[in-house]
This record gives structure tokens, C-alpha cells and sequence, in this order.
RNA sequence: CGGGGCGUAGCGCAGCCUGGUUAGCGCGCCUGCUUUGGGAGCAGGAUGCCGGAGGUUCGAAUCCUCUCGCCCCGACCA
């Protein structure tokens, strides 16, 4: 194939097109094309997921937590006892209202989240300060009717976790909400290798029913934002909506303090668009369902046959070193075109073993960061050196990714700066003071074309200024972006 | 939901405006031989309810109506 027949938009051209080109090219998903807005997860992607999940649940049980499983289906007037929780999603719920072949006296909402039947279960659970706290997860899958969906980052049904726990005072449920904030900001950082900022979300992007919310903002490479994973102080709403209430020690009736967190299959989509490049997928070797490739060079028979006997053996070291290592074995395939094969799916290293390299007693390998060199390295190191590669990609992606984001991160202070920053489509990670006021966020929103402020960071040093916008007194600067 | 674009082979597309034999091209796939250190070559071959349903017509991938879905830009959101 020639050179322009690249199957891979660059970023640089098509941001988007680039996006579902890596998607398909690294055989992640495709749209499910007979139900709207849904995708197929193909094994290579649902691998990532699982990936996830197994990390995330560990950290999750280590903390106390339990996983639990409640129904798909929530009758209707649930949704409608939390008067914000109503308005904020009724507008994308899917509704069930024939079954049997009759149809249903009240109808099922089918899950967009699941605080209310919760709520409902846990009012049944809890009497006393004994029981508490109770901390629930369920790992599921929900719908919410989105006008607009993106695979991985917004489609019609997703797979997620959702956090539910019940506290006896505000201050217990204030730290679990910061708690679960710390992990998904570790798991990103450190497994996911995606640099995250951890703060709190306005009053306008707040979710429906909660006293506050926290985000982790995640950097993409085209410089838009995108929310990573949130966690909810929902305080008494939910407890007083459900009823859900306990005798504390003084033996008075009190309502459970709750919060809610969760993070979703976007989270693979968060992957894609922090590490990927030109060529495809690259994925961090803790989340790499492939760790490495082996690919045989030889001509003749007799090459084919020590080849293939050296390549054999050292991926069976390195599987006994606990990798996941596939031997390209594939036939009347040149190299060349198995190479590309595995990095558009991502493989963090490359293994090559040819007649010259068993002559030299060495392999070659090669990692699938942009830039990497080939490097060669005697047989009987091939297993220590491609173990340690592991660790350094990983680190390398974290930097790389740390450096991105802080190379398009800049401080401002005026507004025709700031609105220089944001021209159609284009964006960065600007902090700016803000007044606080939602109509100047609003505003800010409108003139810009949909800057948004994606949250209040947490490490941020109490800074008093003058509102990007309004030039009122501001406390501390916020961070602003497009996003997704 | 508003604006724009698009559904033709597994993937990417041409053909449609101006209706007319058997619907094409590239990649991929199958067979054989030659190949294999960055997307191999030659020869043969398979694969399409032209997104779906109606309509106009002697005749529809092509024209009309409706519908389903996808992509992009907005408003809503994990």
C-alpha cells in the first residue's frame, strides 16, 4: 500500500475522524448501527474496560467497599422524588411501558443512574448508627437518551460503576466523597498514566440532587478537557427523599448523609485521545491487554525453523514473567505490514528475531512510543530488558502526557486574552480568576462558544484577583476549557 | 432537537445531476506459485436485497415521499 493510503486521519488534519480511525483501526469498537447511539465493544476494547475494572475494584474493596447488583429497571415515580434529580434527567430517560403483552400500570425507567432505587433499598437496610456507614458498589450498565453521542465518550447505553454510600454525619460523607476523588486521581495517573485535575464543578454543572461535585479533568490532545470521573456529596437530599433514616446514639431520628461516584467505559475513550498518535492506539503497559508482540524474520525453511524455535522460547519467558505475549506466527505476512498491525492496536513493545539476530545472539526491540529507536540487546537479556520496558513506558507516557498538558496550560488575566485563547474549536487549559456569580459563567460561555469552567481546582493556592469577565473580587482561579 | 454532510462488497470510495445490458475501483479475503529485516509480486477466484418501506416509470443505485442509522457543528450530558 502507498504511503497516502494511510488508514489513519493525523490529528493535526481531523481531530475527530482521527479518533474513530484509531477506534477501528485499533479494533476497539464500532458503531452498533441497528440501535442509535449504541456501539459494539470488541474484544480488544472490552479487554481495556476489564482492565479498568480489575484495578478499580481492587482499590474499591481495599477501601471497604462491596459490590452489590439492583435492577435495570426503576419505576418511573422513584425518579420523581428528588425534585432536582427529576429535572435533570427526564429529558434522556428511556421508558419502558409495555411488558407481557399488556401494558404497565406505572411504567420502568431504565436506569440513567441508580440513587433512587438504592435510596429505596437502603432506607430498608438501615435503622441504626450500627449500620452505618454502608458503602455499596455496582458495576452496570445504564442509558440515558444523549442528543448527541460520541462512541466511548457519550453513547445511548454505557457501562459503568457507581458508588453509593450512606454516612451518619455530613463530615464522614465529605471525606468518602474526597476519598473515592483520590483514587480515580491515582488509578488515572498511575495506571491509566493520564495526568488528571482534581477539583470541584460550579453550581451549574453540579449533578441533579447532589450539594456538590467534584471532577477529575483529564487533558486531551487537541487541548479539550475532558471529565474523567466525578464524586458526589449528595448530603441529606436523597435520605429525605427515600426516607432513608437511622437512630444515632443519642437514640434521635436522623437522615443518612449519602454520596455517589463513578467513572465509565469513557474513561477507554479518555485513553485513546491522551496517548494515541498518527499511527494508532498506545496504550500504557498496566492496561495493555498485549504487552509485547514477537514477530519471526526469516526466508528460508531452515531460517524459518530456528526462528521460530527462538521466538517460541522467549515468549514463553516472558509469559512465565507474567506478560500477555502473542507470537505473530501468521504466514505470507511480510514483518513490515505485522508491525503496523500491532501498534495501530497498541502493543507497548515489539519483539524481532531474525537469522541475523540469532547469529549476533541478540533481539531487536522496539517500543511503540513516537520517536523510539530500535534497540538491540543480547538473547539472554531480551526478558529483563523488555520487563523493565514496561515500567519505563509507562512513566514515559505519564511525562509525556504531564508535558502536553502543562505545554498548553497557561495563567491570564484579561479577557481579550483569554478570548484570544479560545477562536473556533481551538482551546488549552487556561487558569483565570472567576466571581463566582453562574450568570458570568454563562456568559463566559456564550461569547466564547462554549468555554466552559471544568472546576475549581483542589490544589490551588487561595489567590484573590479580579474576575476574567465580570472584574469583580475573586477568591481563587478556576480552570477553563472546551470540552467534551 | 436546530444547521450541514453521508449510507453502494469486510473497510475506504466512484457511479446518481442527465433512469437503460451482467453495478465498478482500491485495500482486505480465498487458491496456487514466488516472497518475508517497515504496509510483497504474478495468475486465478469469492463476496452486494446500492440502509429500509412505499411511489413514479416499460425500466430505479439513479427521480419523488416517508423512515432508520451514521458523521460533523451547536444546545444537553459520564
Amino acid at each position: 500500500m502507498a504511503k497516502d493510503d494511510k488508514k489513519i486521519t493525523p490529528r493535526d488534519q481531523d481531530y475527530a475522524q482521527w479518533y474513530l480511525d484509531v477506534i477501528r483501526e485499533g479494533d476497539l469498537a464500532e458503531p452498533a448501527e441497528v440501535v442509535k447511539g449504541c456501539m459494539v465493544i470488541k474484544p480488544h476494547g472490552y479487554a481495556l474496560w476489564e482492565g479498568m475494572q480489575g484495578d478499580l475494584d481492587r482499590r474499591f474493596k481495599a477501601t471497604g467497599h462491596k459490590n452489590a447488583y439492583f435492577p435495570l429497571l426503576i419505576p418511573q415515580s422513584f425518579i420523581r422524588k428528588e425534585a432536582e434529580h427529576v429535572e435533570g434527567f427526564a429529558p434522556e430517560l428511556a421508558v419502558v411501558t409495555h411488558a407481557g403483552g399488556k401494558e404497565l400500570e406505572e411504567p420502568y425507567v431504565v436506569r440513567p443512574t441508580s440513587e433512587t432505587i438504592i435510596g429505596h433499598f437502603f432506607a430498608k437496610w438501615i435503622s441504626s448508627y450500627r449500620d452505618l456507614p454502608l458503602l455499596i458498589n455496582q458495576w452496570a450498565n445504564v442509558m440515558r437518551w444523549e442528543k448527541r453521542t460520541r462512541m466511548f465518550l457519550r453513547t445511548t447505553e454505557f457501562l459503568w460503576q457507581e458508588g453509593h454510600t450512606a454516612h451518619s454525619t455530613h463530615e464522614e460523607a465529605e471525606v468518602e466523597t474526597r476519598r473515592m476523588l483520590d483514587i480515580y486521581g491515582d488509578f488515572a495517573e498511575e495506571i491509566m498514566a493520564m495526568p488528571v485535575i482534581k477539583g470541584e464543578k460550579t453550581a451549574t454543572e453540579r449533578f441533579a440532587g447532589a450539594l456538590s461535585t467534584f471532577s477529575i479533568e483529564a487533558f486531551m490532545q487537541n487541548a479539550w478537557a475532558l471529565q474523567a470521573g466525578t464524586s458526589h456529596d449528595l448530603g441529606q437530599n436523597f435520605g429525605k427523599a427515600f426516607n432513608v433514616r437511622f437512630q444515632n446514639e443519642q437514640g434521635n431520628l436522623d437522615y443518612v448523609w449519602q454520596t455517589s461516584w463513578g467513572v465509565s467505559t469513557r474513561l477507554v475513550g479518555a485513553l485513546i485521545m491522551c496517548h494515541s498518535d498518527d499511527i494508532g492506539l498506545v496504550l500504557p503497559p498496566k492496561l495493555a491487554p498485549i504487552h509485547a508482540v514477537v514477530v519471526p524474520i526469516f526466508r528460508k525453511a531452515h531460517e524459518r525453523e530456528r526462528v521460530m524455535e527462538a521466538c517460541t522460547k522467549l515468549r514463553e519467558e516472558l509469559v512465565a514473567k507474567g506478560l500477555t505475549v502473542e507470537l505473530d506466527d501468521r504466514e505470507g505476512i511480510k514483518p513490515g505490514q505485522k508491525y503496523y498491525h500491532w501498534e495501530a492496536r497498541g502493543v507497548p513493545v515489539r519483539v524481532e528475531i531474525g537469522p541475523r539476530d540469532l547469529d549476533k545472539g541478540q533481539v531487536a526491540l522496539k517500543q511503540r512510543l513516537e520517536g523510539s529507536e530500535r534497540e538491540f540487546v543480547p538473547m539472554d537479556q531480551a526478558v529483563s530488558r523488555t520487563l523493565a520496558l514496561m515500567d519505563e513506558i509507562q512513566a514515559e507516557m505519564f511525562a509525556r502526557a504531564l508535558k502536553r498538558r502543562e505545554d498548553a496550560t497557561v495563567t491570564v488575566d484579561s479577557w481579550d486574552d483569554f478570548r484570544d485563547i479560545f477562536p473556533e474549536g481551538k482551546s488549552k487549559f487556561v487558569y483565570a480568576h472567576w466571581c463566582g456569580d453562574p450568570e458570568v459563567e454563562k456568559q463566559i460561555k456564550e461569547e466564547t462558544g462554549g468555554v466552559t469552567i471544568r472546576n475549581i481546582p483542589l490544589d490551588q493556592p487561595q489567590e484573590p484577583g479580579e474576575c476574567i469577565r465580570s472584574g469583580r473580587p475573586s477568591k481563587q482561579r478556576v480552570l477553563f476549557s472546551r470540552a467534551y
